[in-house]
RNA sequence: GACUUGGUAGCUCAGUCGGUAGAGCAUUACACUUUUAAUGUAAGGGUCCUGGGUUCGAUCCCCAGCCAGGUCACCA
């Protein structure tokens, strides 16, 4: 334990001898809070009514007999505190009471309860001047200053290790952070209230699985101790789902924590929310309308605008959202000629020639490869990639005049891919066809999920979208973990 | 998993071409009744990530490990 925490518990002691409870357990009177104290100050001025706030310290400057304190509230915002000993009460035990409370004990980190009134000082300051204070919570952990003017940041608390790994000392050093995850927070408000509007229900669905379908990644795997038998946690809700729209609703949707047992970074978490929405009687063209529908409404309610900057590029998400053909775009970037029919062989040599890592990868994955290493980096608008082939895509109905192509987008803004849709197979027999190509081991394959296929799947349209990359974006950020309140450690 | 950069005081960092370390803020003490990066004076605070090696001597050089960042691979 350092100095500073024992002199914080020396000083805690201190208090207590004083007869003061540190962490004292009675609800307290406020009747304001700082911004909107700074937003009403004139008229709290001419009022002259007695303040009641409460606030973290982040700043004590003593000058004599006079202290300043600046505390800051849930409002984030800052006031500075004054107090001279002719405003406290006149007796004397009062005096010694306070000099020792305010000069000796009280620390940056402290949380207090102030009574008091509204007043400007020679320096034009608007300022509380303490008529009571009440302390809340001693802190007994000395928090990194923070030091700056509106020019220029003295003194910071940045690095990235301590800043995850203590999220609430982020929170209460650095305002940006916590403005994030209260955007994060609207965004998934408003979202559900954008898909609450067309009536469609939220719903839960296992996260214990006991086949990890609706996706290929490796599982967390655990163990059933009654059924004496490994369960996972899912990689995606997608088979479910579906399911529930064979059951009869109109449309669903669930925000899913997935975890998927892959390798951390800017775009990928062990534990991360995909917001799924299953819609009957509608295809992925009427979703890639809906979904620009959905971005446009979330925006307009958060920024009250819709054009967005994202990394150093102005966004505006009512413009017309670009439309380009998979193959097309493979083509127009590498100057190769591909499509649907080209063999493996030949991607295999275009991999080799342009030094693209592939393994043993399945004629997908080498597709999918070829694509990132020509066409992602370009993509810095919003665009939707359609036409892709049906063997990357098992689970998506194909198109009526090709069918080696499925309709399917995906959703790609800054060279990430934000949203995954297509229309559903729903034909049983295809699908297991298409399983079945996949996966040779009969057990992987999801029995339940194609009896209810069988039952009949309505024609419908399902789509996942990336939430923390969602809100990494609209936020300006570069790094997903920027929004994931307590980014997973070693 | 591969490559790469970093780990020094509570925080942010400097530094030692190898002779066990500094700054600012924070902390402690004193002064100061309108400061706001308050100020002035003084003081305390470090296993220089861990373990080996080379060396008379390692925080520094070499090797291994741990943790983190970046890039790549895997995955959304």
């Amino acid at each position: 334990m350092s100095d500073q925490e024992n002199i914080r518990k020396r000083k805690l002691k201190l208090i207590q001898s004083l007869g003061i409870n540190p962490y004292p357990t009675n609800s307290i009177k406020i009747n304001n809070n700082i911004k909107n104290i700074l937003k009403n100050k004139k008229k709290l001025i001419n009022d002259n009514k007695n303040l009641y706030i409460y606030g973290r310290i982040f700043n004590i400057r003593n000058i004599g007999k006079a202290s300043f304190i600046d505390i800051k509230d849930y409002s984030d915002n800052k006031i500075q505190l004054y107090y001279n000993l002719n405003n406290l009460s006149t007796k004397k035990k009062n005096k010694k009471y306070f000099i020792y409370l305010f000069k000796k004990y009280l620390d940056i980190g402290d949380i207090i309860w102030i009574k008091g009134l509204l007043f400007i000082t020679k320096m034009s300051e608007y300022t509380i001047l303490i008529k009571n204070i009440k302390l809340l919570s001693k802190c007994l952990y000395p928090i990194p200053i923070i030091k700056k003017t509106t020019k220029k940041i003295y003194y910071q608390f940045n690095n990235i290790d301590k800043r995850y790994r203590m999220r609430y000392l982020d929170l209460i050093l650095n305002p940006k952070i916590k403005n994030n995850f209260k955007i994060r927070f609207l965004i998934i408000k408003y979202i559900r209230n954008f898909l609450y509007k067309f009536n469609y229900i939220e719903v839960d669905t296992p996260i214990l699985q006991k086949i990890p379908g609706g996706a290929y990644a490796k599982p967390f795997i655990t163990y059933h101790n009654k059924f004496k038998k490994k369960i996972y946690l899912r990689i995606s809700n997608e088979l479910y789902l579906k399911k529930l729209i064979v059951g009869g609703f109109k449309g669903v949707f669930e925000f899913s924590r997935n975890f998927r047992n892959e390798s951390i970074d800017k775009l990928h978490h062990p534990e991360f929310t995909i917001l799924e929405i299953y819609i009957i009687n509608k295809n992925y063209l009427w979703m890639m309308n809906f979904l620009q529908k959905l971005l446009i409404y979330i925006c307009k309610k958060i920024f009250k605008t819709t054009i967005i900057k994202i990394n150093k590029k102005i966004i505006n998400f009512k413009k017309k959202i670009k439309i380009k053909k998979f193959y097309s775009i493979i083509n127009k970037y590498s100057k190769l000629n591909i499509n649907e029919n080209t063999s493996i062989k030949t991607l295999k040599k275009i991999c080799k020639n342009n030094k693209i890592k592939i393994k043993n990868y399945n004629k997908d994955k080498i597709l999918d490869n070829i694509f990132n290493f020509f066409c992602k980096k370009k993509i810095k608008y919003p665009t939707y990639i359609i036409d892709y082939p049906i063997f990357m895509s098992p689970l998506a109905k194909s198109k009526t005049n090709n069918k080696k192509l499925v309709e399917r987008f995906e959703f790609y803004i800054n060279s990430i891919e934000i949203a995954n849709a297509y229309t559903e197979l729903n034909d049983p027999i295809e699908q297991y066809k298409r399983f079945k190509s996949q996966n040779k081991d009969k057990n992987i394959i999801d029995q339940d999920f194609l009896k209810a296929l069988k039952i009949g799947l309505p024609p419908t349209v399902g789509i996942g979208i990336g939430i923390d990359r969602l809100i990494a974006l609209l936020t300006n950020n570069l790094n997903i973990q920027e929004v994931i309140f307590f980014p997973q450690m070693k």
